[in-house]
DNA sequence: AATAAATGTCGTATGTTTGCGACATTAGAA
DNA sequence: TTCTAATGTCGCAAACATACGACATTTATT
């Protein structure tokens, strides 16, 4: 039933990275790592208000898109940013926004 | 289910701008608007390869986001990009995404 | 070897999104 | 006033996302 595959690549991606940010969770977990610049699963999950399997689900979609990646240490596992991808996305971004922005005011009305 | 009330305020806002453009169809429209700077409705949905109630329901997500205004002109109505609320979300993107690009290189490995 | 700790995966329930045809509404044209 | 055109809303079905407990796996500790 998703048709997503009649749009363009580029839109396509963008809309990837779109529904990756599109759950605070995903955020506060980009947003964390960027804190602690690493940090191991479990404190992850002791940082965000669900279950350590939701967490470790939201992990996985970040992983897929390669905005994170974990590390095994041991027991443990270590997370940090991708920033090469999560740049590259973030390219992709501007160069889609910034034609948008560039955009004159548009509304007739005062809306 | 959904428990995104537990997250702050501004990730959950950052999260349905990610929404909104999670969908190439979306981005597609946004897109069309910054070219054309302001059509019809019918125009859109003859440029989105998806039907005329599909087109009509992702104008609507767009609509309830002030990400694009829609203003009654007879039997028609025209379509334009919100140009304030467009730079407002993309002010709370940049403030959140000015920070995890400004993190150095974290990953250990190549990958 | 037995146990405990850290983590991922599976199965499942529930909620949300996507997509569309059928219908309703409203404005202009005949 | 009747007809047609442009658009939105409703109701449904299929697909996907969210959330979590139970289980599997792997590694360190005793």
């Amino acid at each position: 039933m998703n048709k997503s595959e009649k749009f363009d690549g580029d839109l396509q991606e963008l809309a990837r990275f779109g529904k990756a940010i599109s759950h605070p969770a995903r955020l506060l977990i980009l947003k964390y790592l960027a804190d602690t610049k690493t940090c191991v699963s479990g404190d992850i999950s002791d940082f965000i208000p669900l279950s350590r399997t939701t967490v470790s689900q939201h992990l996985k979609e970040l992983r897929d898109l390669w905005l994170i990646h974990g590390e095994i240490d041991g027991l443990k596992i270590n997370y940090c940013l991708c920033s090469t991808d999560i740049n590259r996305y973030l390219g992709i971004f501007d160069e889609f926004f910034g034609k948008i922005k560039s955009v004159e005011i548009t509304c007739k009305s005062i809306l």
